[in-house]
Order: C-alpha cells, then sequence, then structure tokens
DNA sequence: ATCACTATTGCGCACCTGTCCAATAACTCC
DNA sequence: GGAGTTATTGGACAGGTGCGCAATAGTGAT
C-alpha cells in the first residue's frame, strides 16, 4: 500500500472498523477483516491503535456522534416547535439500513463488558435525552404543548423509540417502521398534550 | 465425574449454560466454561449436544420462558384489572437483579447472526405482548379501562418497558428502577385512561 | 547520492475456539 | 464373575484471535 499521510491514515482505519463492525456486529469486527478492508495489512493497524479495544470504542463513538449531530441539525432552524418535534422524529425513523440501530443494539450488549464503550454509549444517550428534552421545553414555551415533567417525558420518549426499533431490527418485521413512526407519534401526543393525528 | 441419569445430566448442562451465559454473556459463552462450571470434560459436552449454538439457544429459551411464566402466574387470579396490571409492572421491574435482563440485551444483539435464536426471542417477545394486550382487553371488558388500539398500546408499552429497563442495565445508574416503575405507570395511565397515580 | 526517518509489511507467537474420536471407566443384566 | 452397554475422558485437529517485531520500502532533507 502507498505511503500516506498519518492523520489521514488513522482517519481511514477508523472509518474502515466502522464499516466492518456495522456489517459483522462488533463481536466479530478482527483486526484482520479491518485491514482486509483497507487492503493492508494487520500490522499497520496496530501502529496506530494501542488496543482492538480502543479502536472499536473509538469508531462507535464516531458513528453515535454523526448520528445524534444529524437529529440536532434536523430540529434545527425553523421555529415552529411542532414542525421541530416532526422533523425529530422522521430523523430517528427514517434511518437508510438497520446498520446504525444494530450497532446500538451491540454497543449496549457490550457495555456491560467493556467499561469505555459504557460511558460512551451513557454520554450519548443522555445527549439524545437532552435534545429532546430541549424541544419540549421551547414548545412549553411557546405554548403549542404542555408537559408537567419534560425530563421524564424525554427519557420515555427515547425509551420508546429505542424500544420500538429495538423489535424492528432484532425481530425482523415483527412490527414496521410505520408502526414505529405511528406509534412513536401516539405516545408522544398523548405526553404533551396534542391532538390525535398532530405529527403523523 | 460419576456417571449420571442422561435426562438428568442434559437438565444440569443447560443451567449451567445459562449461569456461564448471564455471568459471562453469551458471545463469551464457551464449551470450555461449561464444563468446567460442571466440572466436567468438554467431550461430554457434544454428546448431549450437537452444537454450541443449539444449547445456547435452547439456555436462552428456557431462562426467557420461566420469566414469562412468572410474569403470566403473577397476574392470574385476582380478578381486579387495575391490580393484575399493578402486579404485571412489579414482576417485570422487580427483578433480582440485572442478569435477566442483561440476557436479553445479547440475545437482541446477537438475534442477527443466530437466526435460531432470533426466533425463539422473536416468539417470546410476542408472547409478552399477548400477555400485556389481554390484560388491556380485560379491563376494557370490565370496563375499569379504556383503549382504542389495545395491540398497539401493548407494543408500546412493552418497548417502553424494554427502553426503560435497557438504560438501567446497560448504563448503570443513568436511570434507577424506580424510575423505570414510576415511568412506565405514569405511561399506562395516560394510555388507559386512568387518573394519574392509579398504578403507584 | 546519501542519509535519517518512518510508514508498511508479513510472519511468528501464545492462546483460544468448536468439534471430533479412540480409549476408559462405570454401570446393568445375565 | 463376566459380558455388553454407554457415560465420560482428555487430547488431537484445523482454524481463528490480538499483538509484537525484525525487515523492507518509500520519503524528504542534506
Amino acid at each position: 500500500m502507498a505511503r500516506m499521510n498519518p492523520d489521514l491514515r488513522r482517519e481511514s482505519i477508523v472509518a474502515a472498523t466502522l464499516a466492518v463492525m456495522q456489517r459483522q456486529g462488533i463481536a466479530a469486527t478482527t483486526v484482520r477483516d479491518v485491514a482486509a478492508a483497507l487492503g493492508t495489512s494487520s500490522g499497520l493497524i496496530h501502529h496506530y491503535v494501542t488496543s482492538m479495544d480502543e479502536l472499536i470504542t473509538e469508531a462507535f463513538e464516531r458513528a453515535a456522534t454523526e448520528d445524534l449531530e444529524r437529529a440536532a441539525a434536523a430540529v434545527s432552524g425553523g421555529s415552529d416547535p411542532i414542525d421541530r418535534l416532526r422533523r425529530f422524529f422522521d430523523s430517528y425513523t427514517r434511518a437508510d439500513d438497520d446498520s446504525g440501530m444494530q450497532l446500538w443494539l451491540d454497543a449496549w450488549a457490550e457495555a456491560a463488558r467493556r467499561p469505555a464503550l459504557q460511558q460512551a454509549s451513557r454520554r450519548l444517550n443522555e445527549d439524545w435525552q437532552q435534545l429532546i428534552c430541549q424541544l419540549i421545553r421551547d414548545g412549553c414555551a411557546a405554548g403549542v404543548l404542555s408537559s408537567e415533567d419534560p425530563e421524564g417525558t424525554a427519557w420515555r420518549l427515547l425509551s420508546l423509540l429505542d424500544g420500538l426499533t429495538l423489535q424492528c431490527v432484532a425481530h425482523g418485521d415483527t412490527i414496521t417502521r410505520e408502526q414505529v413512526a405511528l406509534w412513536s407519534h401516539r405516545a408522544a401526543e398523548m405526553e404533551l398534550g396534542l391532538p390525535q393525528g398532530t405529527l403523523s
């Protein structure tokens, strides 16, 4: 393989690791797979990364952070709180494929055994909850929706989305993506005192 | 190791497998670990079981089925639907430790790579949903609660419980068991047209 | 053109995995 | 007691794992 700028090389390693993780799952991601995906040798990976654990955590953290930023971008701009809420559910529900969520399933399961991964996963979940919470507070301030416990409501909505998507990804089509969207809308309408159908 | 009745032996192998799975996680459970837990040799395991995959699926299926039956037992008897609902949430929320739910996290993550496990997991989830659904229908028939979509409501409540418990188990104490109970009660009250505080 | 530097290689090491199998030990029945 | 059955053993096998390291090749400065 041609020589490469170290920063770019490290970048490409993390990117390749992420791709392998999404395809094969965290537990089945090996140094050799990542090297093969890059068309290089396994030794090179260890020249840039001290351990496989560190690499996996870093790749997950990057992917998850990008997801969050995408959601944050989706709800920014346009000041109608109801519309921002709609856009939030859209960005969560309309993932291109299941690999993103499958990565979360892996991370949750592995968290108990990988402290660094647990810390990253935990922090990112709290950020998601804060994103929803802010959306609710803004809507309350604007007077278009109501919640007597924005923090709790945000946790309930996030957990419901996680739980529904989980069914979707882990069990094939026990429930469909359309149902995830519809049902999370219904729950949000109940939580926020909105007329049924406002979000769908 | 002393000779043992084949049926009892098989029983003990599945039980030992389950114990190892709960301690180390599904992915890290090996034939040798199970054999060591029993104080026997690894060859013995394969004398009773055709493959490791089959063994893991069987152990998970047994543990999960027992959980479900415990919940079903908790809601049977006593005909007050509200009280049965309360008992259901109690039995789900008051697990002795986290290892039971951790097993579910593992199963959901592994489901994508183990078809037999996915099938078992899927079927058991549907059974849980049916259990809740029947509870709701009974309450509707008795006129003490209302739901215009019992199937959907059951999926939402189950997914919410899964999502909340997930946060609890995967992320330490991001949210507490008490909050899981309280928040799922709130959601159920909203879903079923019950006055706030009915279930807590 | 020669040098120092370092990105990259590819193999070796120790260890782990599921599965299989001949040998052995323990039990039952005659 | 001897014979037949089978539960149990312990190691062999082929393959996989993360990691380390001497050797190599490409690069920029002198």
